[in-house]
DNA sequence: AAAAGTCGGTTGTATTTACAACAGAAAAGA
DNA sequence: TCTTTTCTGTTGTAAATACAACCGACTTTT
């Protein structure tokens, strides 16, 4: 478990805190570790959560697959972050996603039920816990609020744009890596990869973009 | 502020807390009310949020118009619902949307410093008003996902009839009214309204399901 | 090194959607 | 009541998308 220490430290939800608080804080919130690889199942769609998960190492997707085997991609968790954490709430049901391993993962499970309820006053550190949970969650809310913003976009070209320009504003630079491959990246804007490819040529050809395999450059226009 | 108690009592934030306690919290979240007619703006896209709001009386849209004068709408707050708690967070950056009265509304805003940084000792109810704000906003988490799910649907049937059968199950009756008109219907849904129209009444013809104005009924297959 | 599998681009066709325009019904306003 | 506006369904056409199928480049496996 001492291994995950340092990566904890860097996480949102524990920044600030000692290695020594954050030790005694995994005790509390009964950590316990488990490695997946890739492609394996961490959580299944219909499952109750009892527990929120960290990442440690590796990436995970947030997916979903219907009926007739279309596959879409609604998020995608990074080293440090986490998921399950809306479940911390009573009555709140099944969870509506696969959580599935897109590389070899390793994941730190925390009790979902001690993190909000428990040792207020044992863990010197369970208010700020509290706090970062929901400076999290809220900024998780703030994303979904842009995914939505982004899904809202009628055209694959508008999804696109929207999304290669989100990614240039978070990386901070008009030129960046993506972590999706062709198939995944439709899979997250809910497109064709057929007809995005086909866009994706017409829109260099164009002169907008410029891209070599997941390496992007967007012009001014 | 007397005469919106009673409302509150009954929202989620503020459930199970007695109405003197009610009066005394509003005063330390520096509550203030103030009246919207139809169409009125709440917030604008861009605008950075100071205090969060609960909606008293009325209707609330959360939506966002492109360049091209596209319409969406991302959301609908009814009475006893809040918005901006997400914004809680520092460094949470402007608001992406539009908050706009889709009928005259009466809204409180709350201060969003205070609800998780003052009087953690002189308000006895201010830590379960901190549970109670990140259950909601857990919830709303989860209905994201959820909006998020169905906009990841590819067609406009596959988007009618998930978020028919979801306003069935939120109404728990296959009968049931929606407050939206066809317009907005679309515009929630992201697809053009003529072309929803044409597959709505294609599926009523189908046998999948009824409808007269605002109200749907679903069929068994 | 050979074989098997993955990945990204391309093409053609059938289907679906967007857009504009219109008309009757209903609702709102004068 | 009469007028005006809004709402909903309908139609036709142009445009965009889904789907399937194929190929060459590249990786991984054996």
């Amino acid at each position: 478990m001492k291994k995950y220490i340092s990566i904890l430290k860097r996480t949102k939800l524990f920044a600030g805190i000692r290695e020594e608080e954050i030790a005694s804080m995994l005790n509390c919130l009964n950590a316990s570790v488990k490695n997946y690889s890739k492609k394996e199942y961490v959580f299944r769609q219909g499952e109750y959560i009892r527990d929120f998960l960290l990442l440690a190492e590796g990436r995970l997707m947030i997916q979903k697959e219907d009926y007739w085997g279309n596959l879409s991609i609604l998020n995608e968790i990074c080293v440090g972050e986490m998921f399950g954490e809306a479940y911390a709430a009573p009555d709140s049901g099944a969870i509506l996603n696969d959580v599935i391993a897109a590389e070899d993962s390793t994941v730190l499970f925390l009790d979902i039920e001690k993190i909000l309820s428990l040792c207020p006053s044992a863990c010197p550190y369970h208010t700020r816990l509290v706090k970062a949970l929901f400076y999290t969650i809220s900024e998780k809310n703030r994303k979904f609020v842009q995914k939505l913003g982004l899904m809202s976009q009628r055209t694959t070209r508008e999804k696109l744009l929207s999304y290669l320009s989100d990614e240039a504003k978070k990386q901070n630079s008009s030129s960046f890596i993506i972590s999706f491959n062709r198939q995944q990246m439709a899979d997250f804007l809910s497109v064709d990869r057929s007809a995005m490819s086909h866009e994706l040529c017409k829109m260099r050809d164009e002169g907008m973009l410029d891209f070599h395999k997941n390496e992007f450059t967007l012009f001014e226009e």
